[in-house]
DNA sequence: TCAATCCGGTACTAATCATTACCGGAGCGG
DNA sequence: CCGCTCCGGTAATGATTAGTACCGGATTGA
């Protein structure tokens, strides 16, 4: 009688709720701390549902990482919006970027790799591929393109390193704060305010005098 | 009859096999998945022995945290050799903080700290001040100095954000795929390699055309 | 209305874990 | 040489956990 929400699709009722007590408290307190038990209590339902829908815990665990982790980072791929230069380029992909790294979804994922890369290292292996390898690599065209245009002198062929100092910039020590609970994630202000002296740095250095 | 190895100050015989075993099962597997039986099968001896001599696990953990991260991270300390210029402090800065920080002891603490960062709130807190918090000032009042001895212009005043960049680019992909487990520490030609194209881009920047 | 099926919830099982009680022997004082 | 004390090792305890068996009620089809 009053189940005629979405009569199509809803394949998965419990499902829902039960990711997101297991990203609360697997995000929280890790893997092993953490009990079927206590998701149940949260999302409420029967340890039933999580055994029929996910198998067993590693089944739930596994399932929770992929999901979140194809929302997060495929949001790492938009933003193609043509700049008008190199420096609104950078300027852009720093924003989007430690946007992303400091929000909750993206904080609750990184501490959870890093916490169960042993015990499941192809996770491990698939969020740095898809994550920072990707966003690397994103950031090496920019600037190869920005060469080929000629906003960067052609002796520049290193791009890819490059592009791995400017990321590694961005997770800085408010994003490792964060991470370790230390402080709330950074205002939009905040982010602007980081990255536009990124930029800056990256593009014409701290202004050391000549003789290099 | 064969204990006059030490007749003075072993007052703890079983103590260091016991923060050994100790550190290899929490660095590896985490706090909660690891045991005192599983300790003490590697360390020898008796479960008596660890409470006795920590009290509970996690004194066990504490204790074990504790003297980690100060002979780690009291080796950020030294390194106080006059450098020829600005360029070579920030060499000689950015090779020691890289090798600190893609060593095995390191590399444990820190994904033990972001693990349990939620359990032990006051161990992150003390790792962080004294970790890269630390390391952070410390390079900035080598910027201020270089800004005093006009090395670098007058305008910097900006030294503590600057230093943020700087040591934020020492952890970069590497080092996070280190952490992740997905490979070895680098080797010493690889991180000089790559300090040097950092401290040549914080220096200079990246070569853009003017225009800014 | 009735019967069969399915699904969610409770209770159980076997294993694991942190912590403690107990015990036997080694070292020391007399 | 004897009794006491202390210390390390073993076994026990009580709690927790992943995974499963079972049961009652709801839903569906006739």
């Amino acid at each position: 009688m009053s189940d005629l929400n979405q009569p199509e699709v809803s394949r998965a009722p419990r499902q829902d709720e039960i990711l997101a007590a297991a990203a609360a408290l697997f995000f929280e307190r890790g893997y092993a701390a953490t009990s079927i038990d206590a998701i149940i209590k949260r999302a409420g339902g029967s340890k039933r549902n999580i055994y029929s829908a996910f198998g067993n815990k590693e089944g739930l665990f596994i399932a929770l990482m992929l999901e979140t982790a194809k929302d997060v980072l495929s949001s790492l791929e938009v933003d193609r919006a043509q700049p008008r230069d190199l420096r609104e380029a950078l300027l852009a992909y720093g924003l989007h970027v430690l946007d992303i790294y400091t929000g909750p979804a993206l904080v609750g994922i990184y501490r959870t790799v890093i916490a169960e890369s042993g015990r499941f290292p192809d996770l491990a292996r698939r969020f740095f591929e898809e994550g920072p390898a990707r966003a690397t690599a994103g950031l090496a065209q920019v600037l190869d393109a920005a060469r080929d245009s000629g906003e960067l002198p052609e002796n520049i062929v290193h791009t890819k390193i490059l592009a791995e100092q400017f990321v590694a910039m961005m997770r800085n020590n408010v994003h490792l704060e964060v991470v370790l609970g230390l402080r709330p994630p950074p205002s939009a202000a905040e982010i602007r305010h980081y990255v536009e002296a990124c930029v800056d740095t990256f593009l014409i250095g701290i202004g050391a005098n000549r003789r290099l």
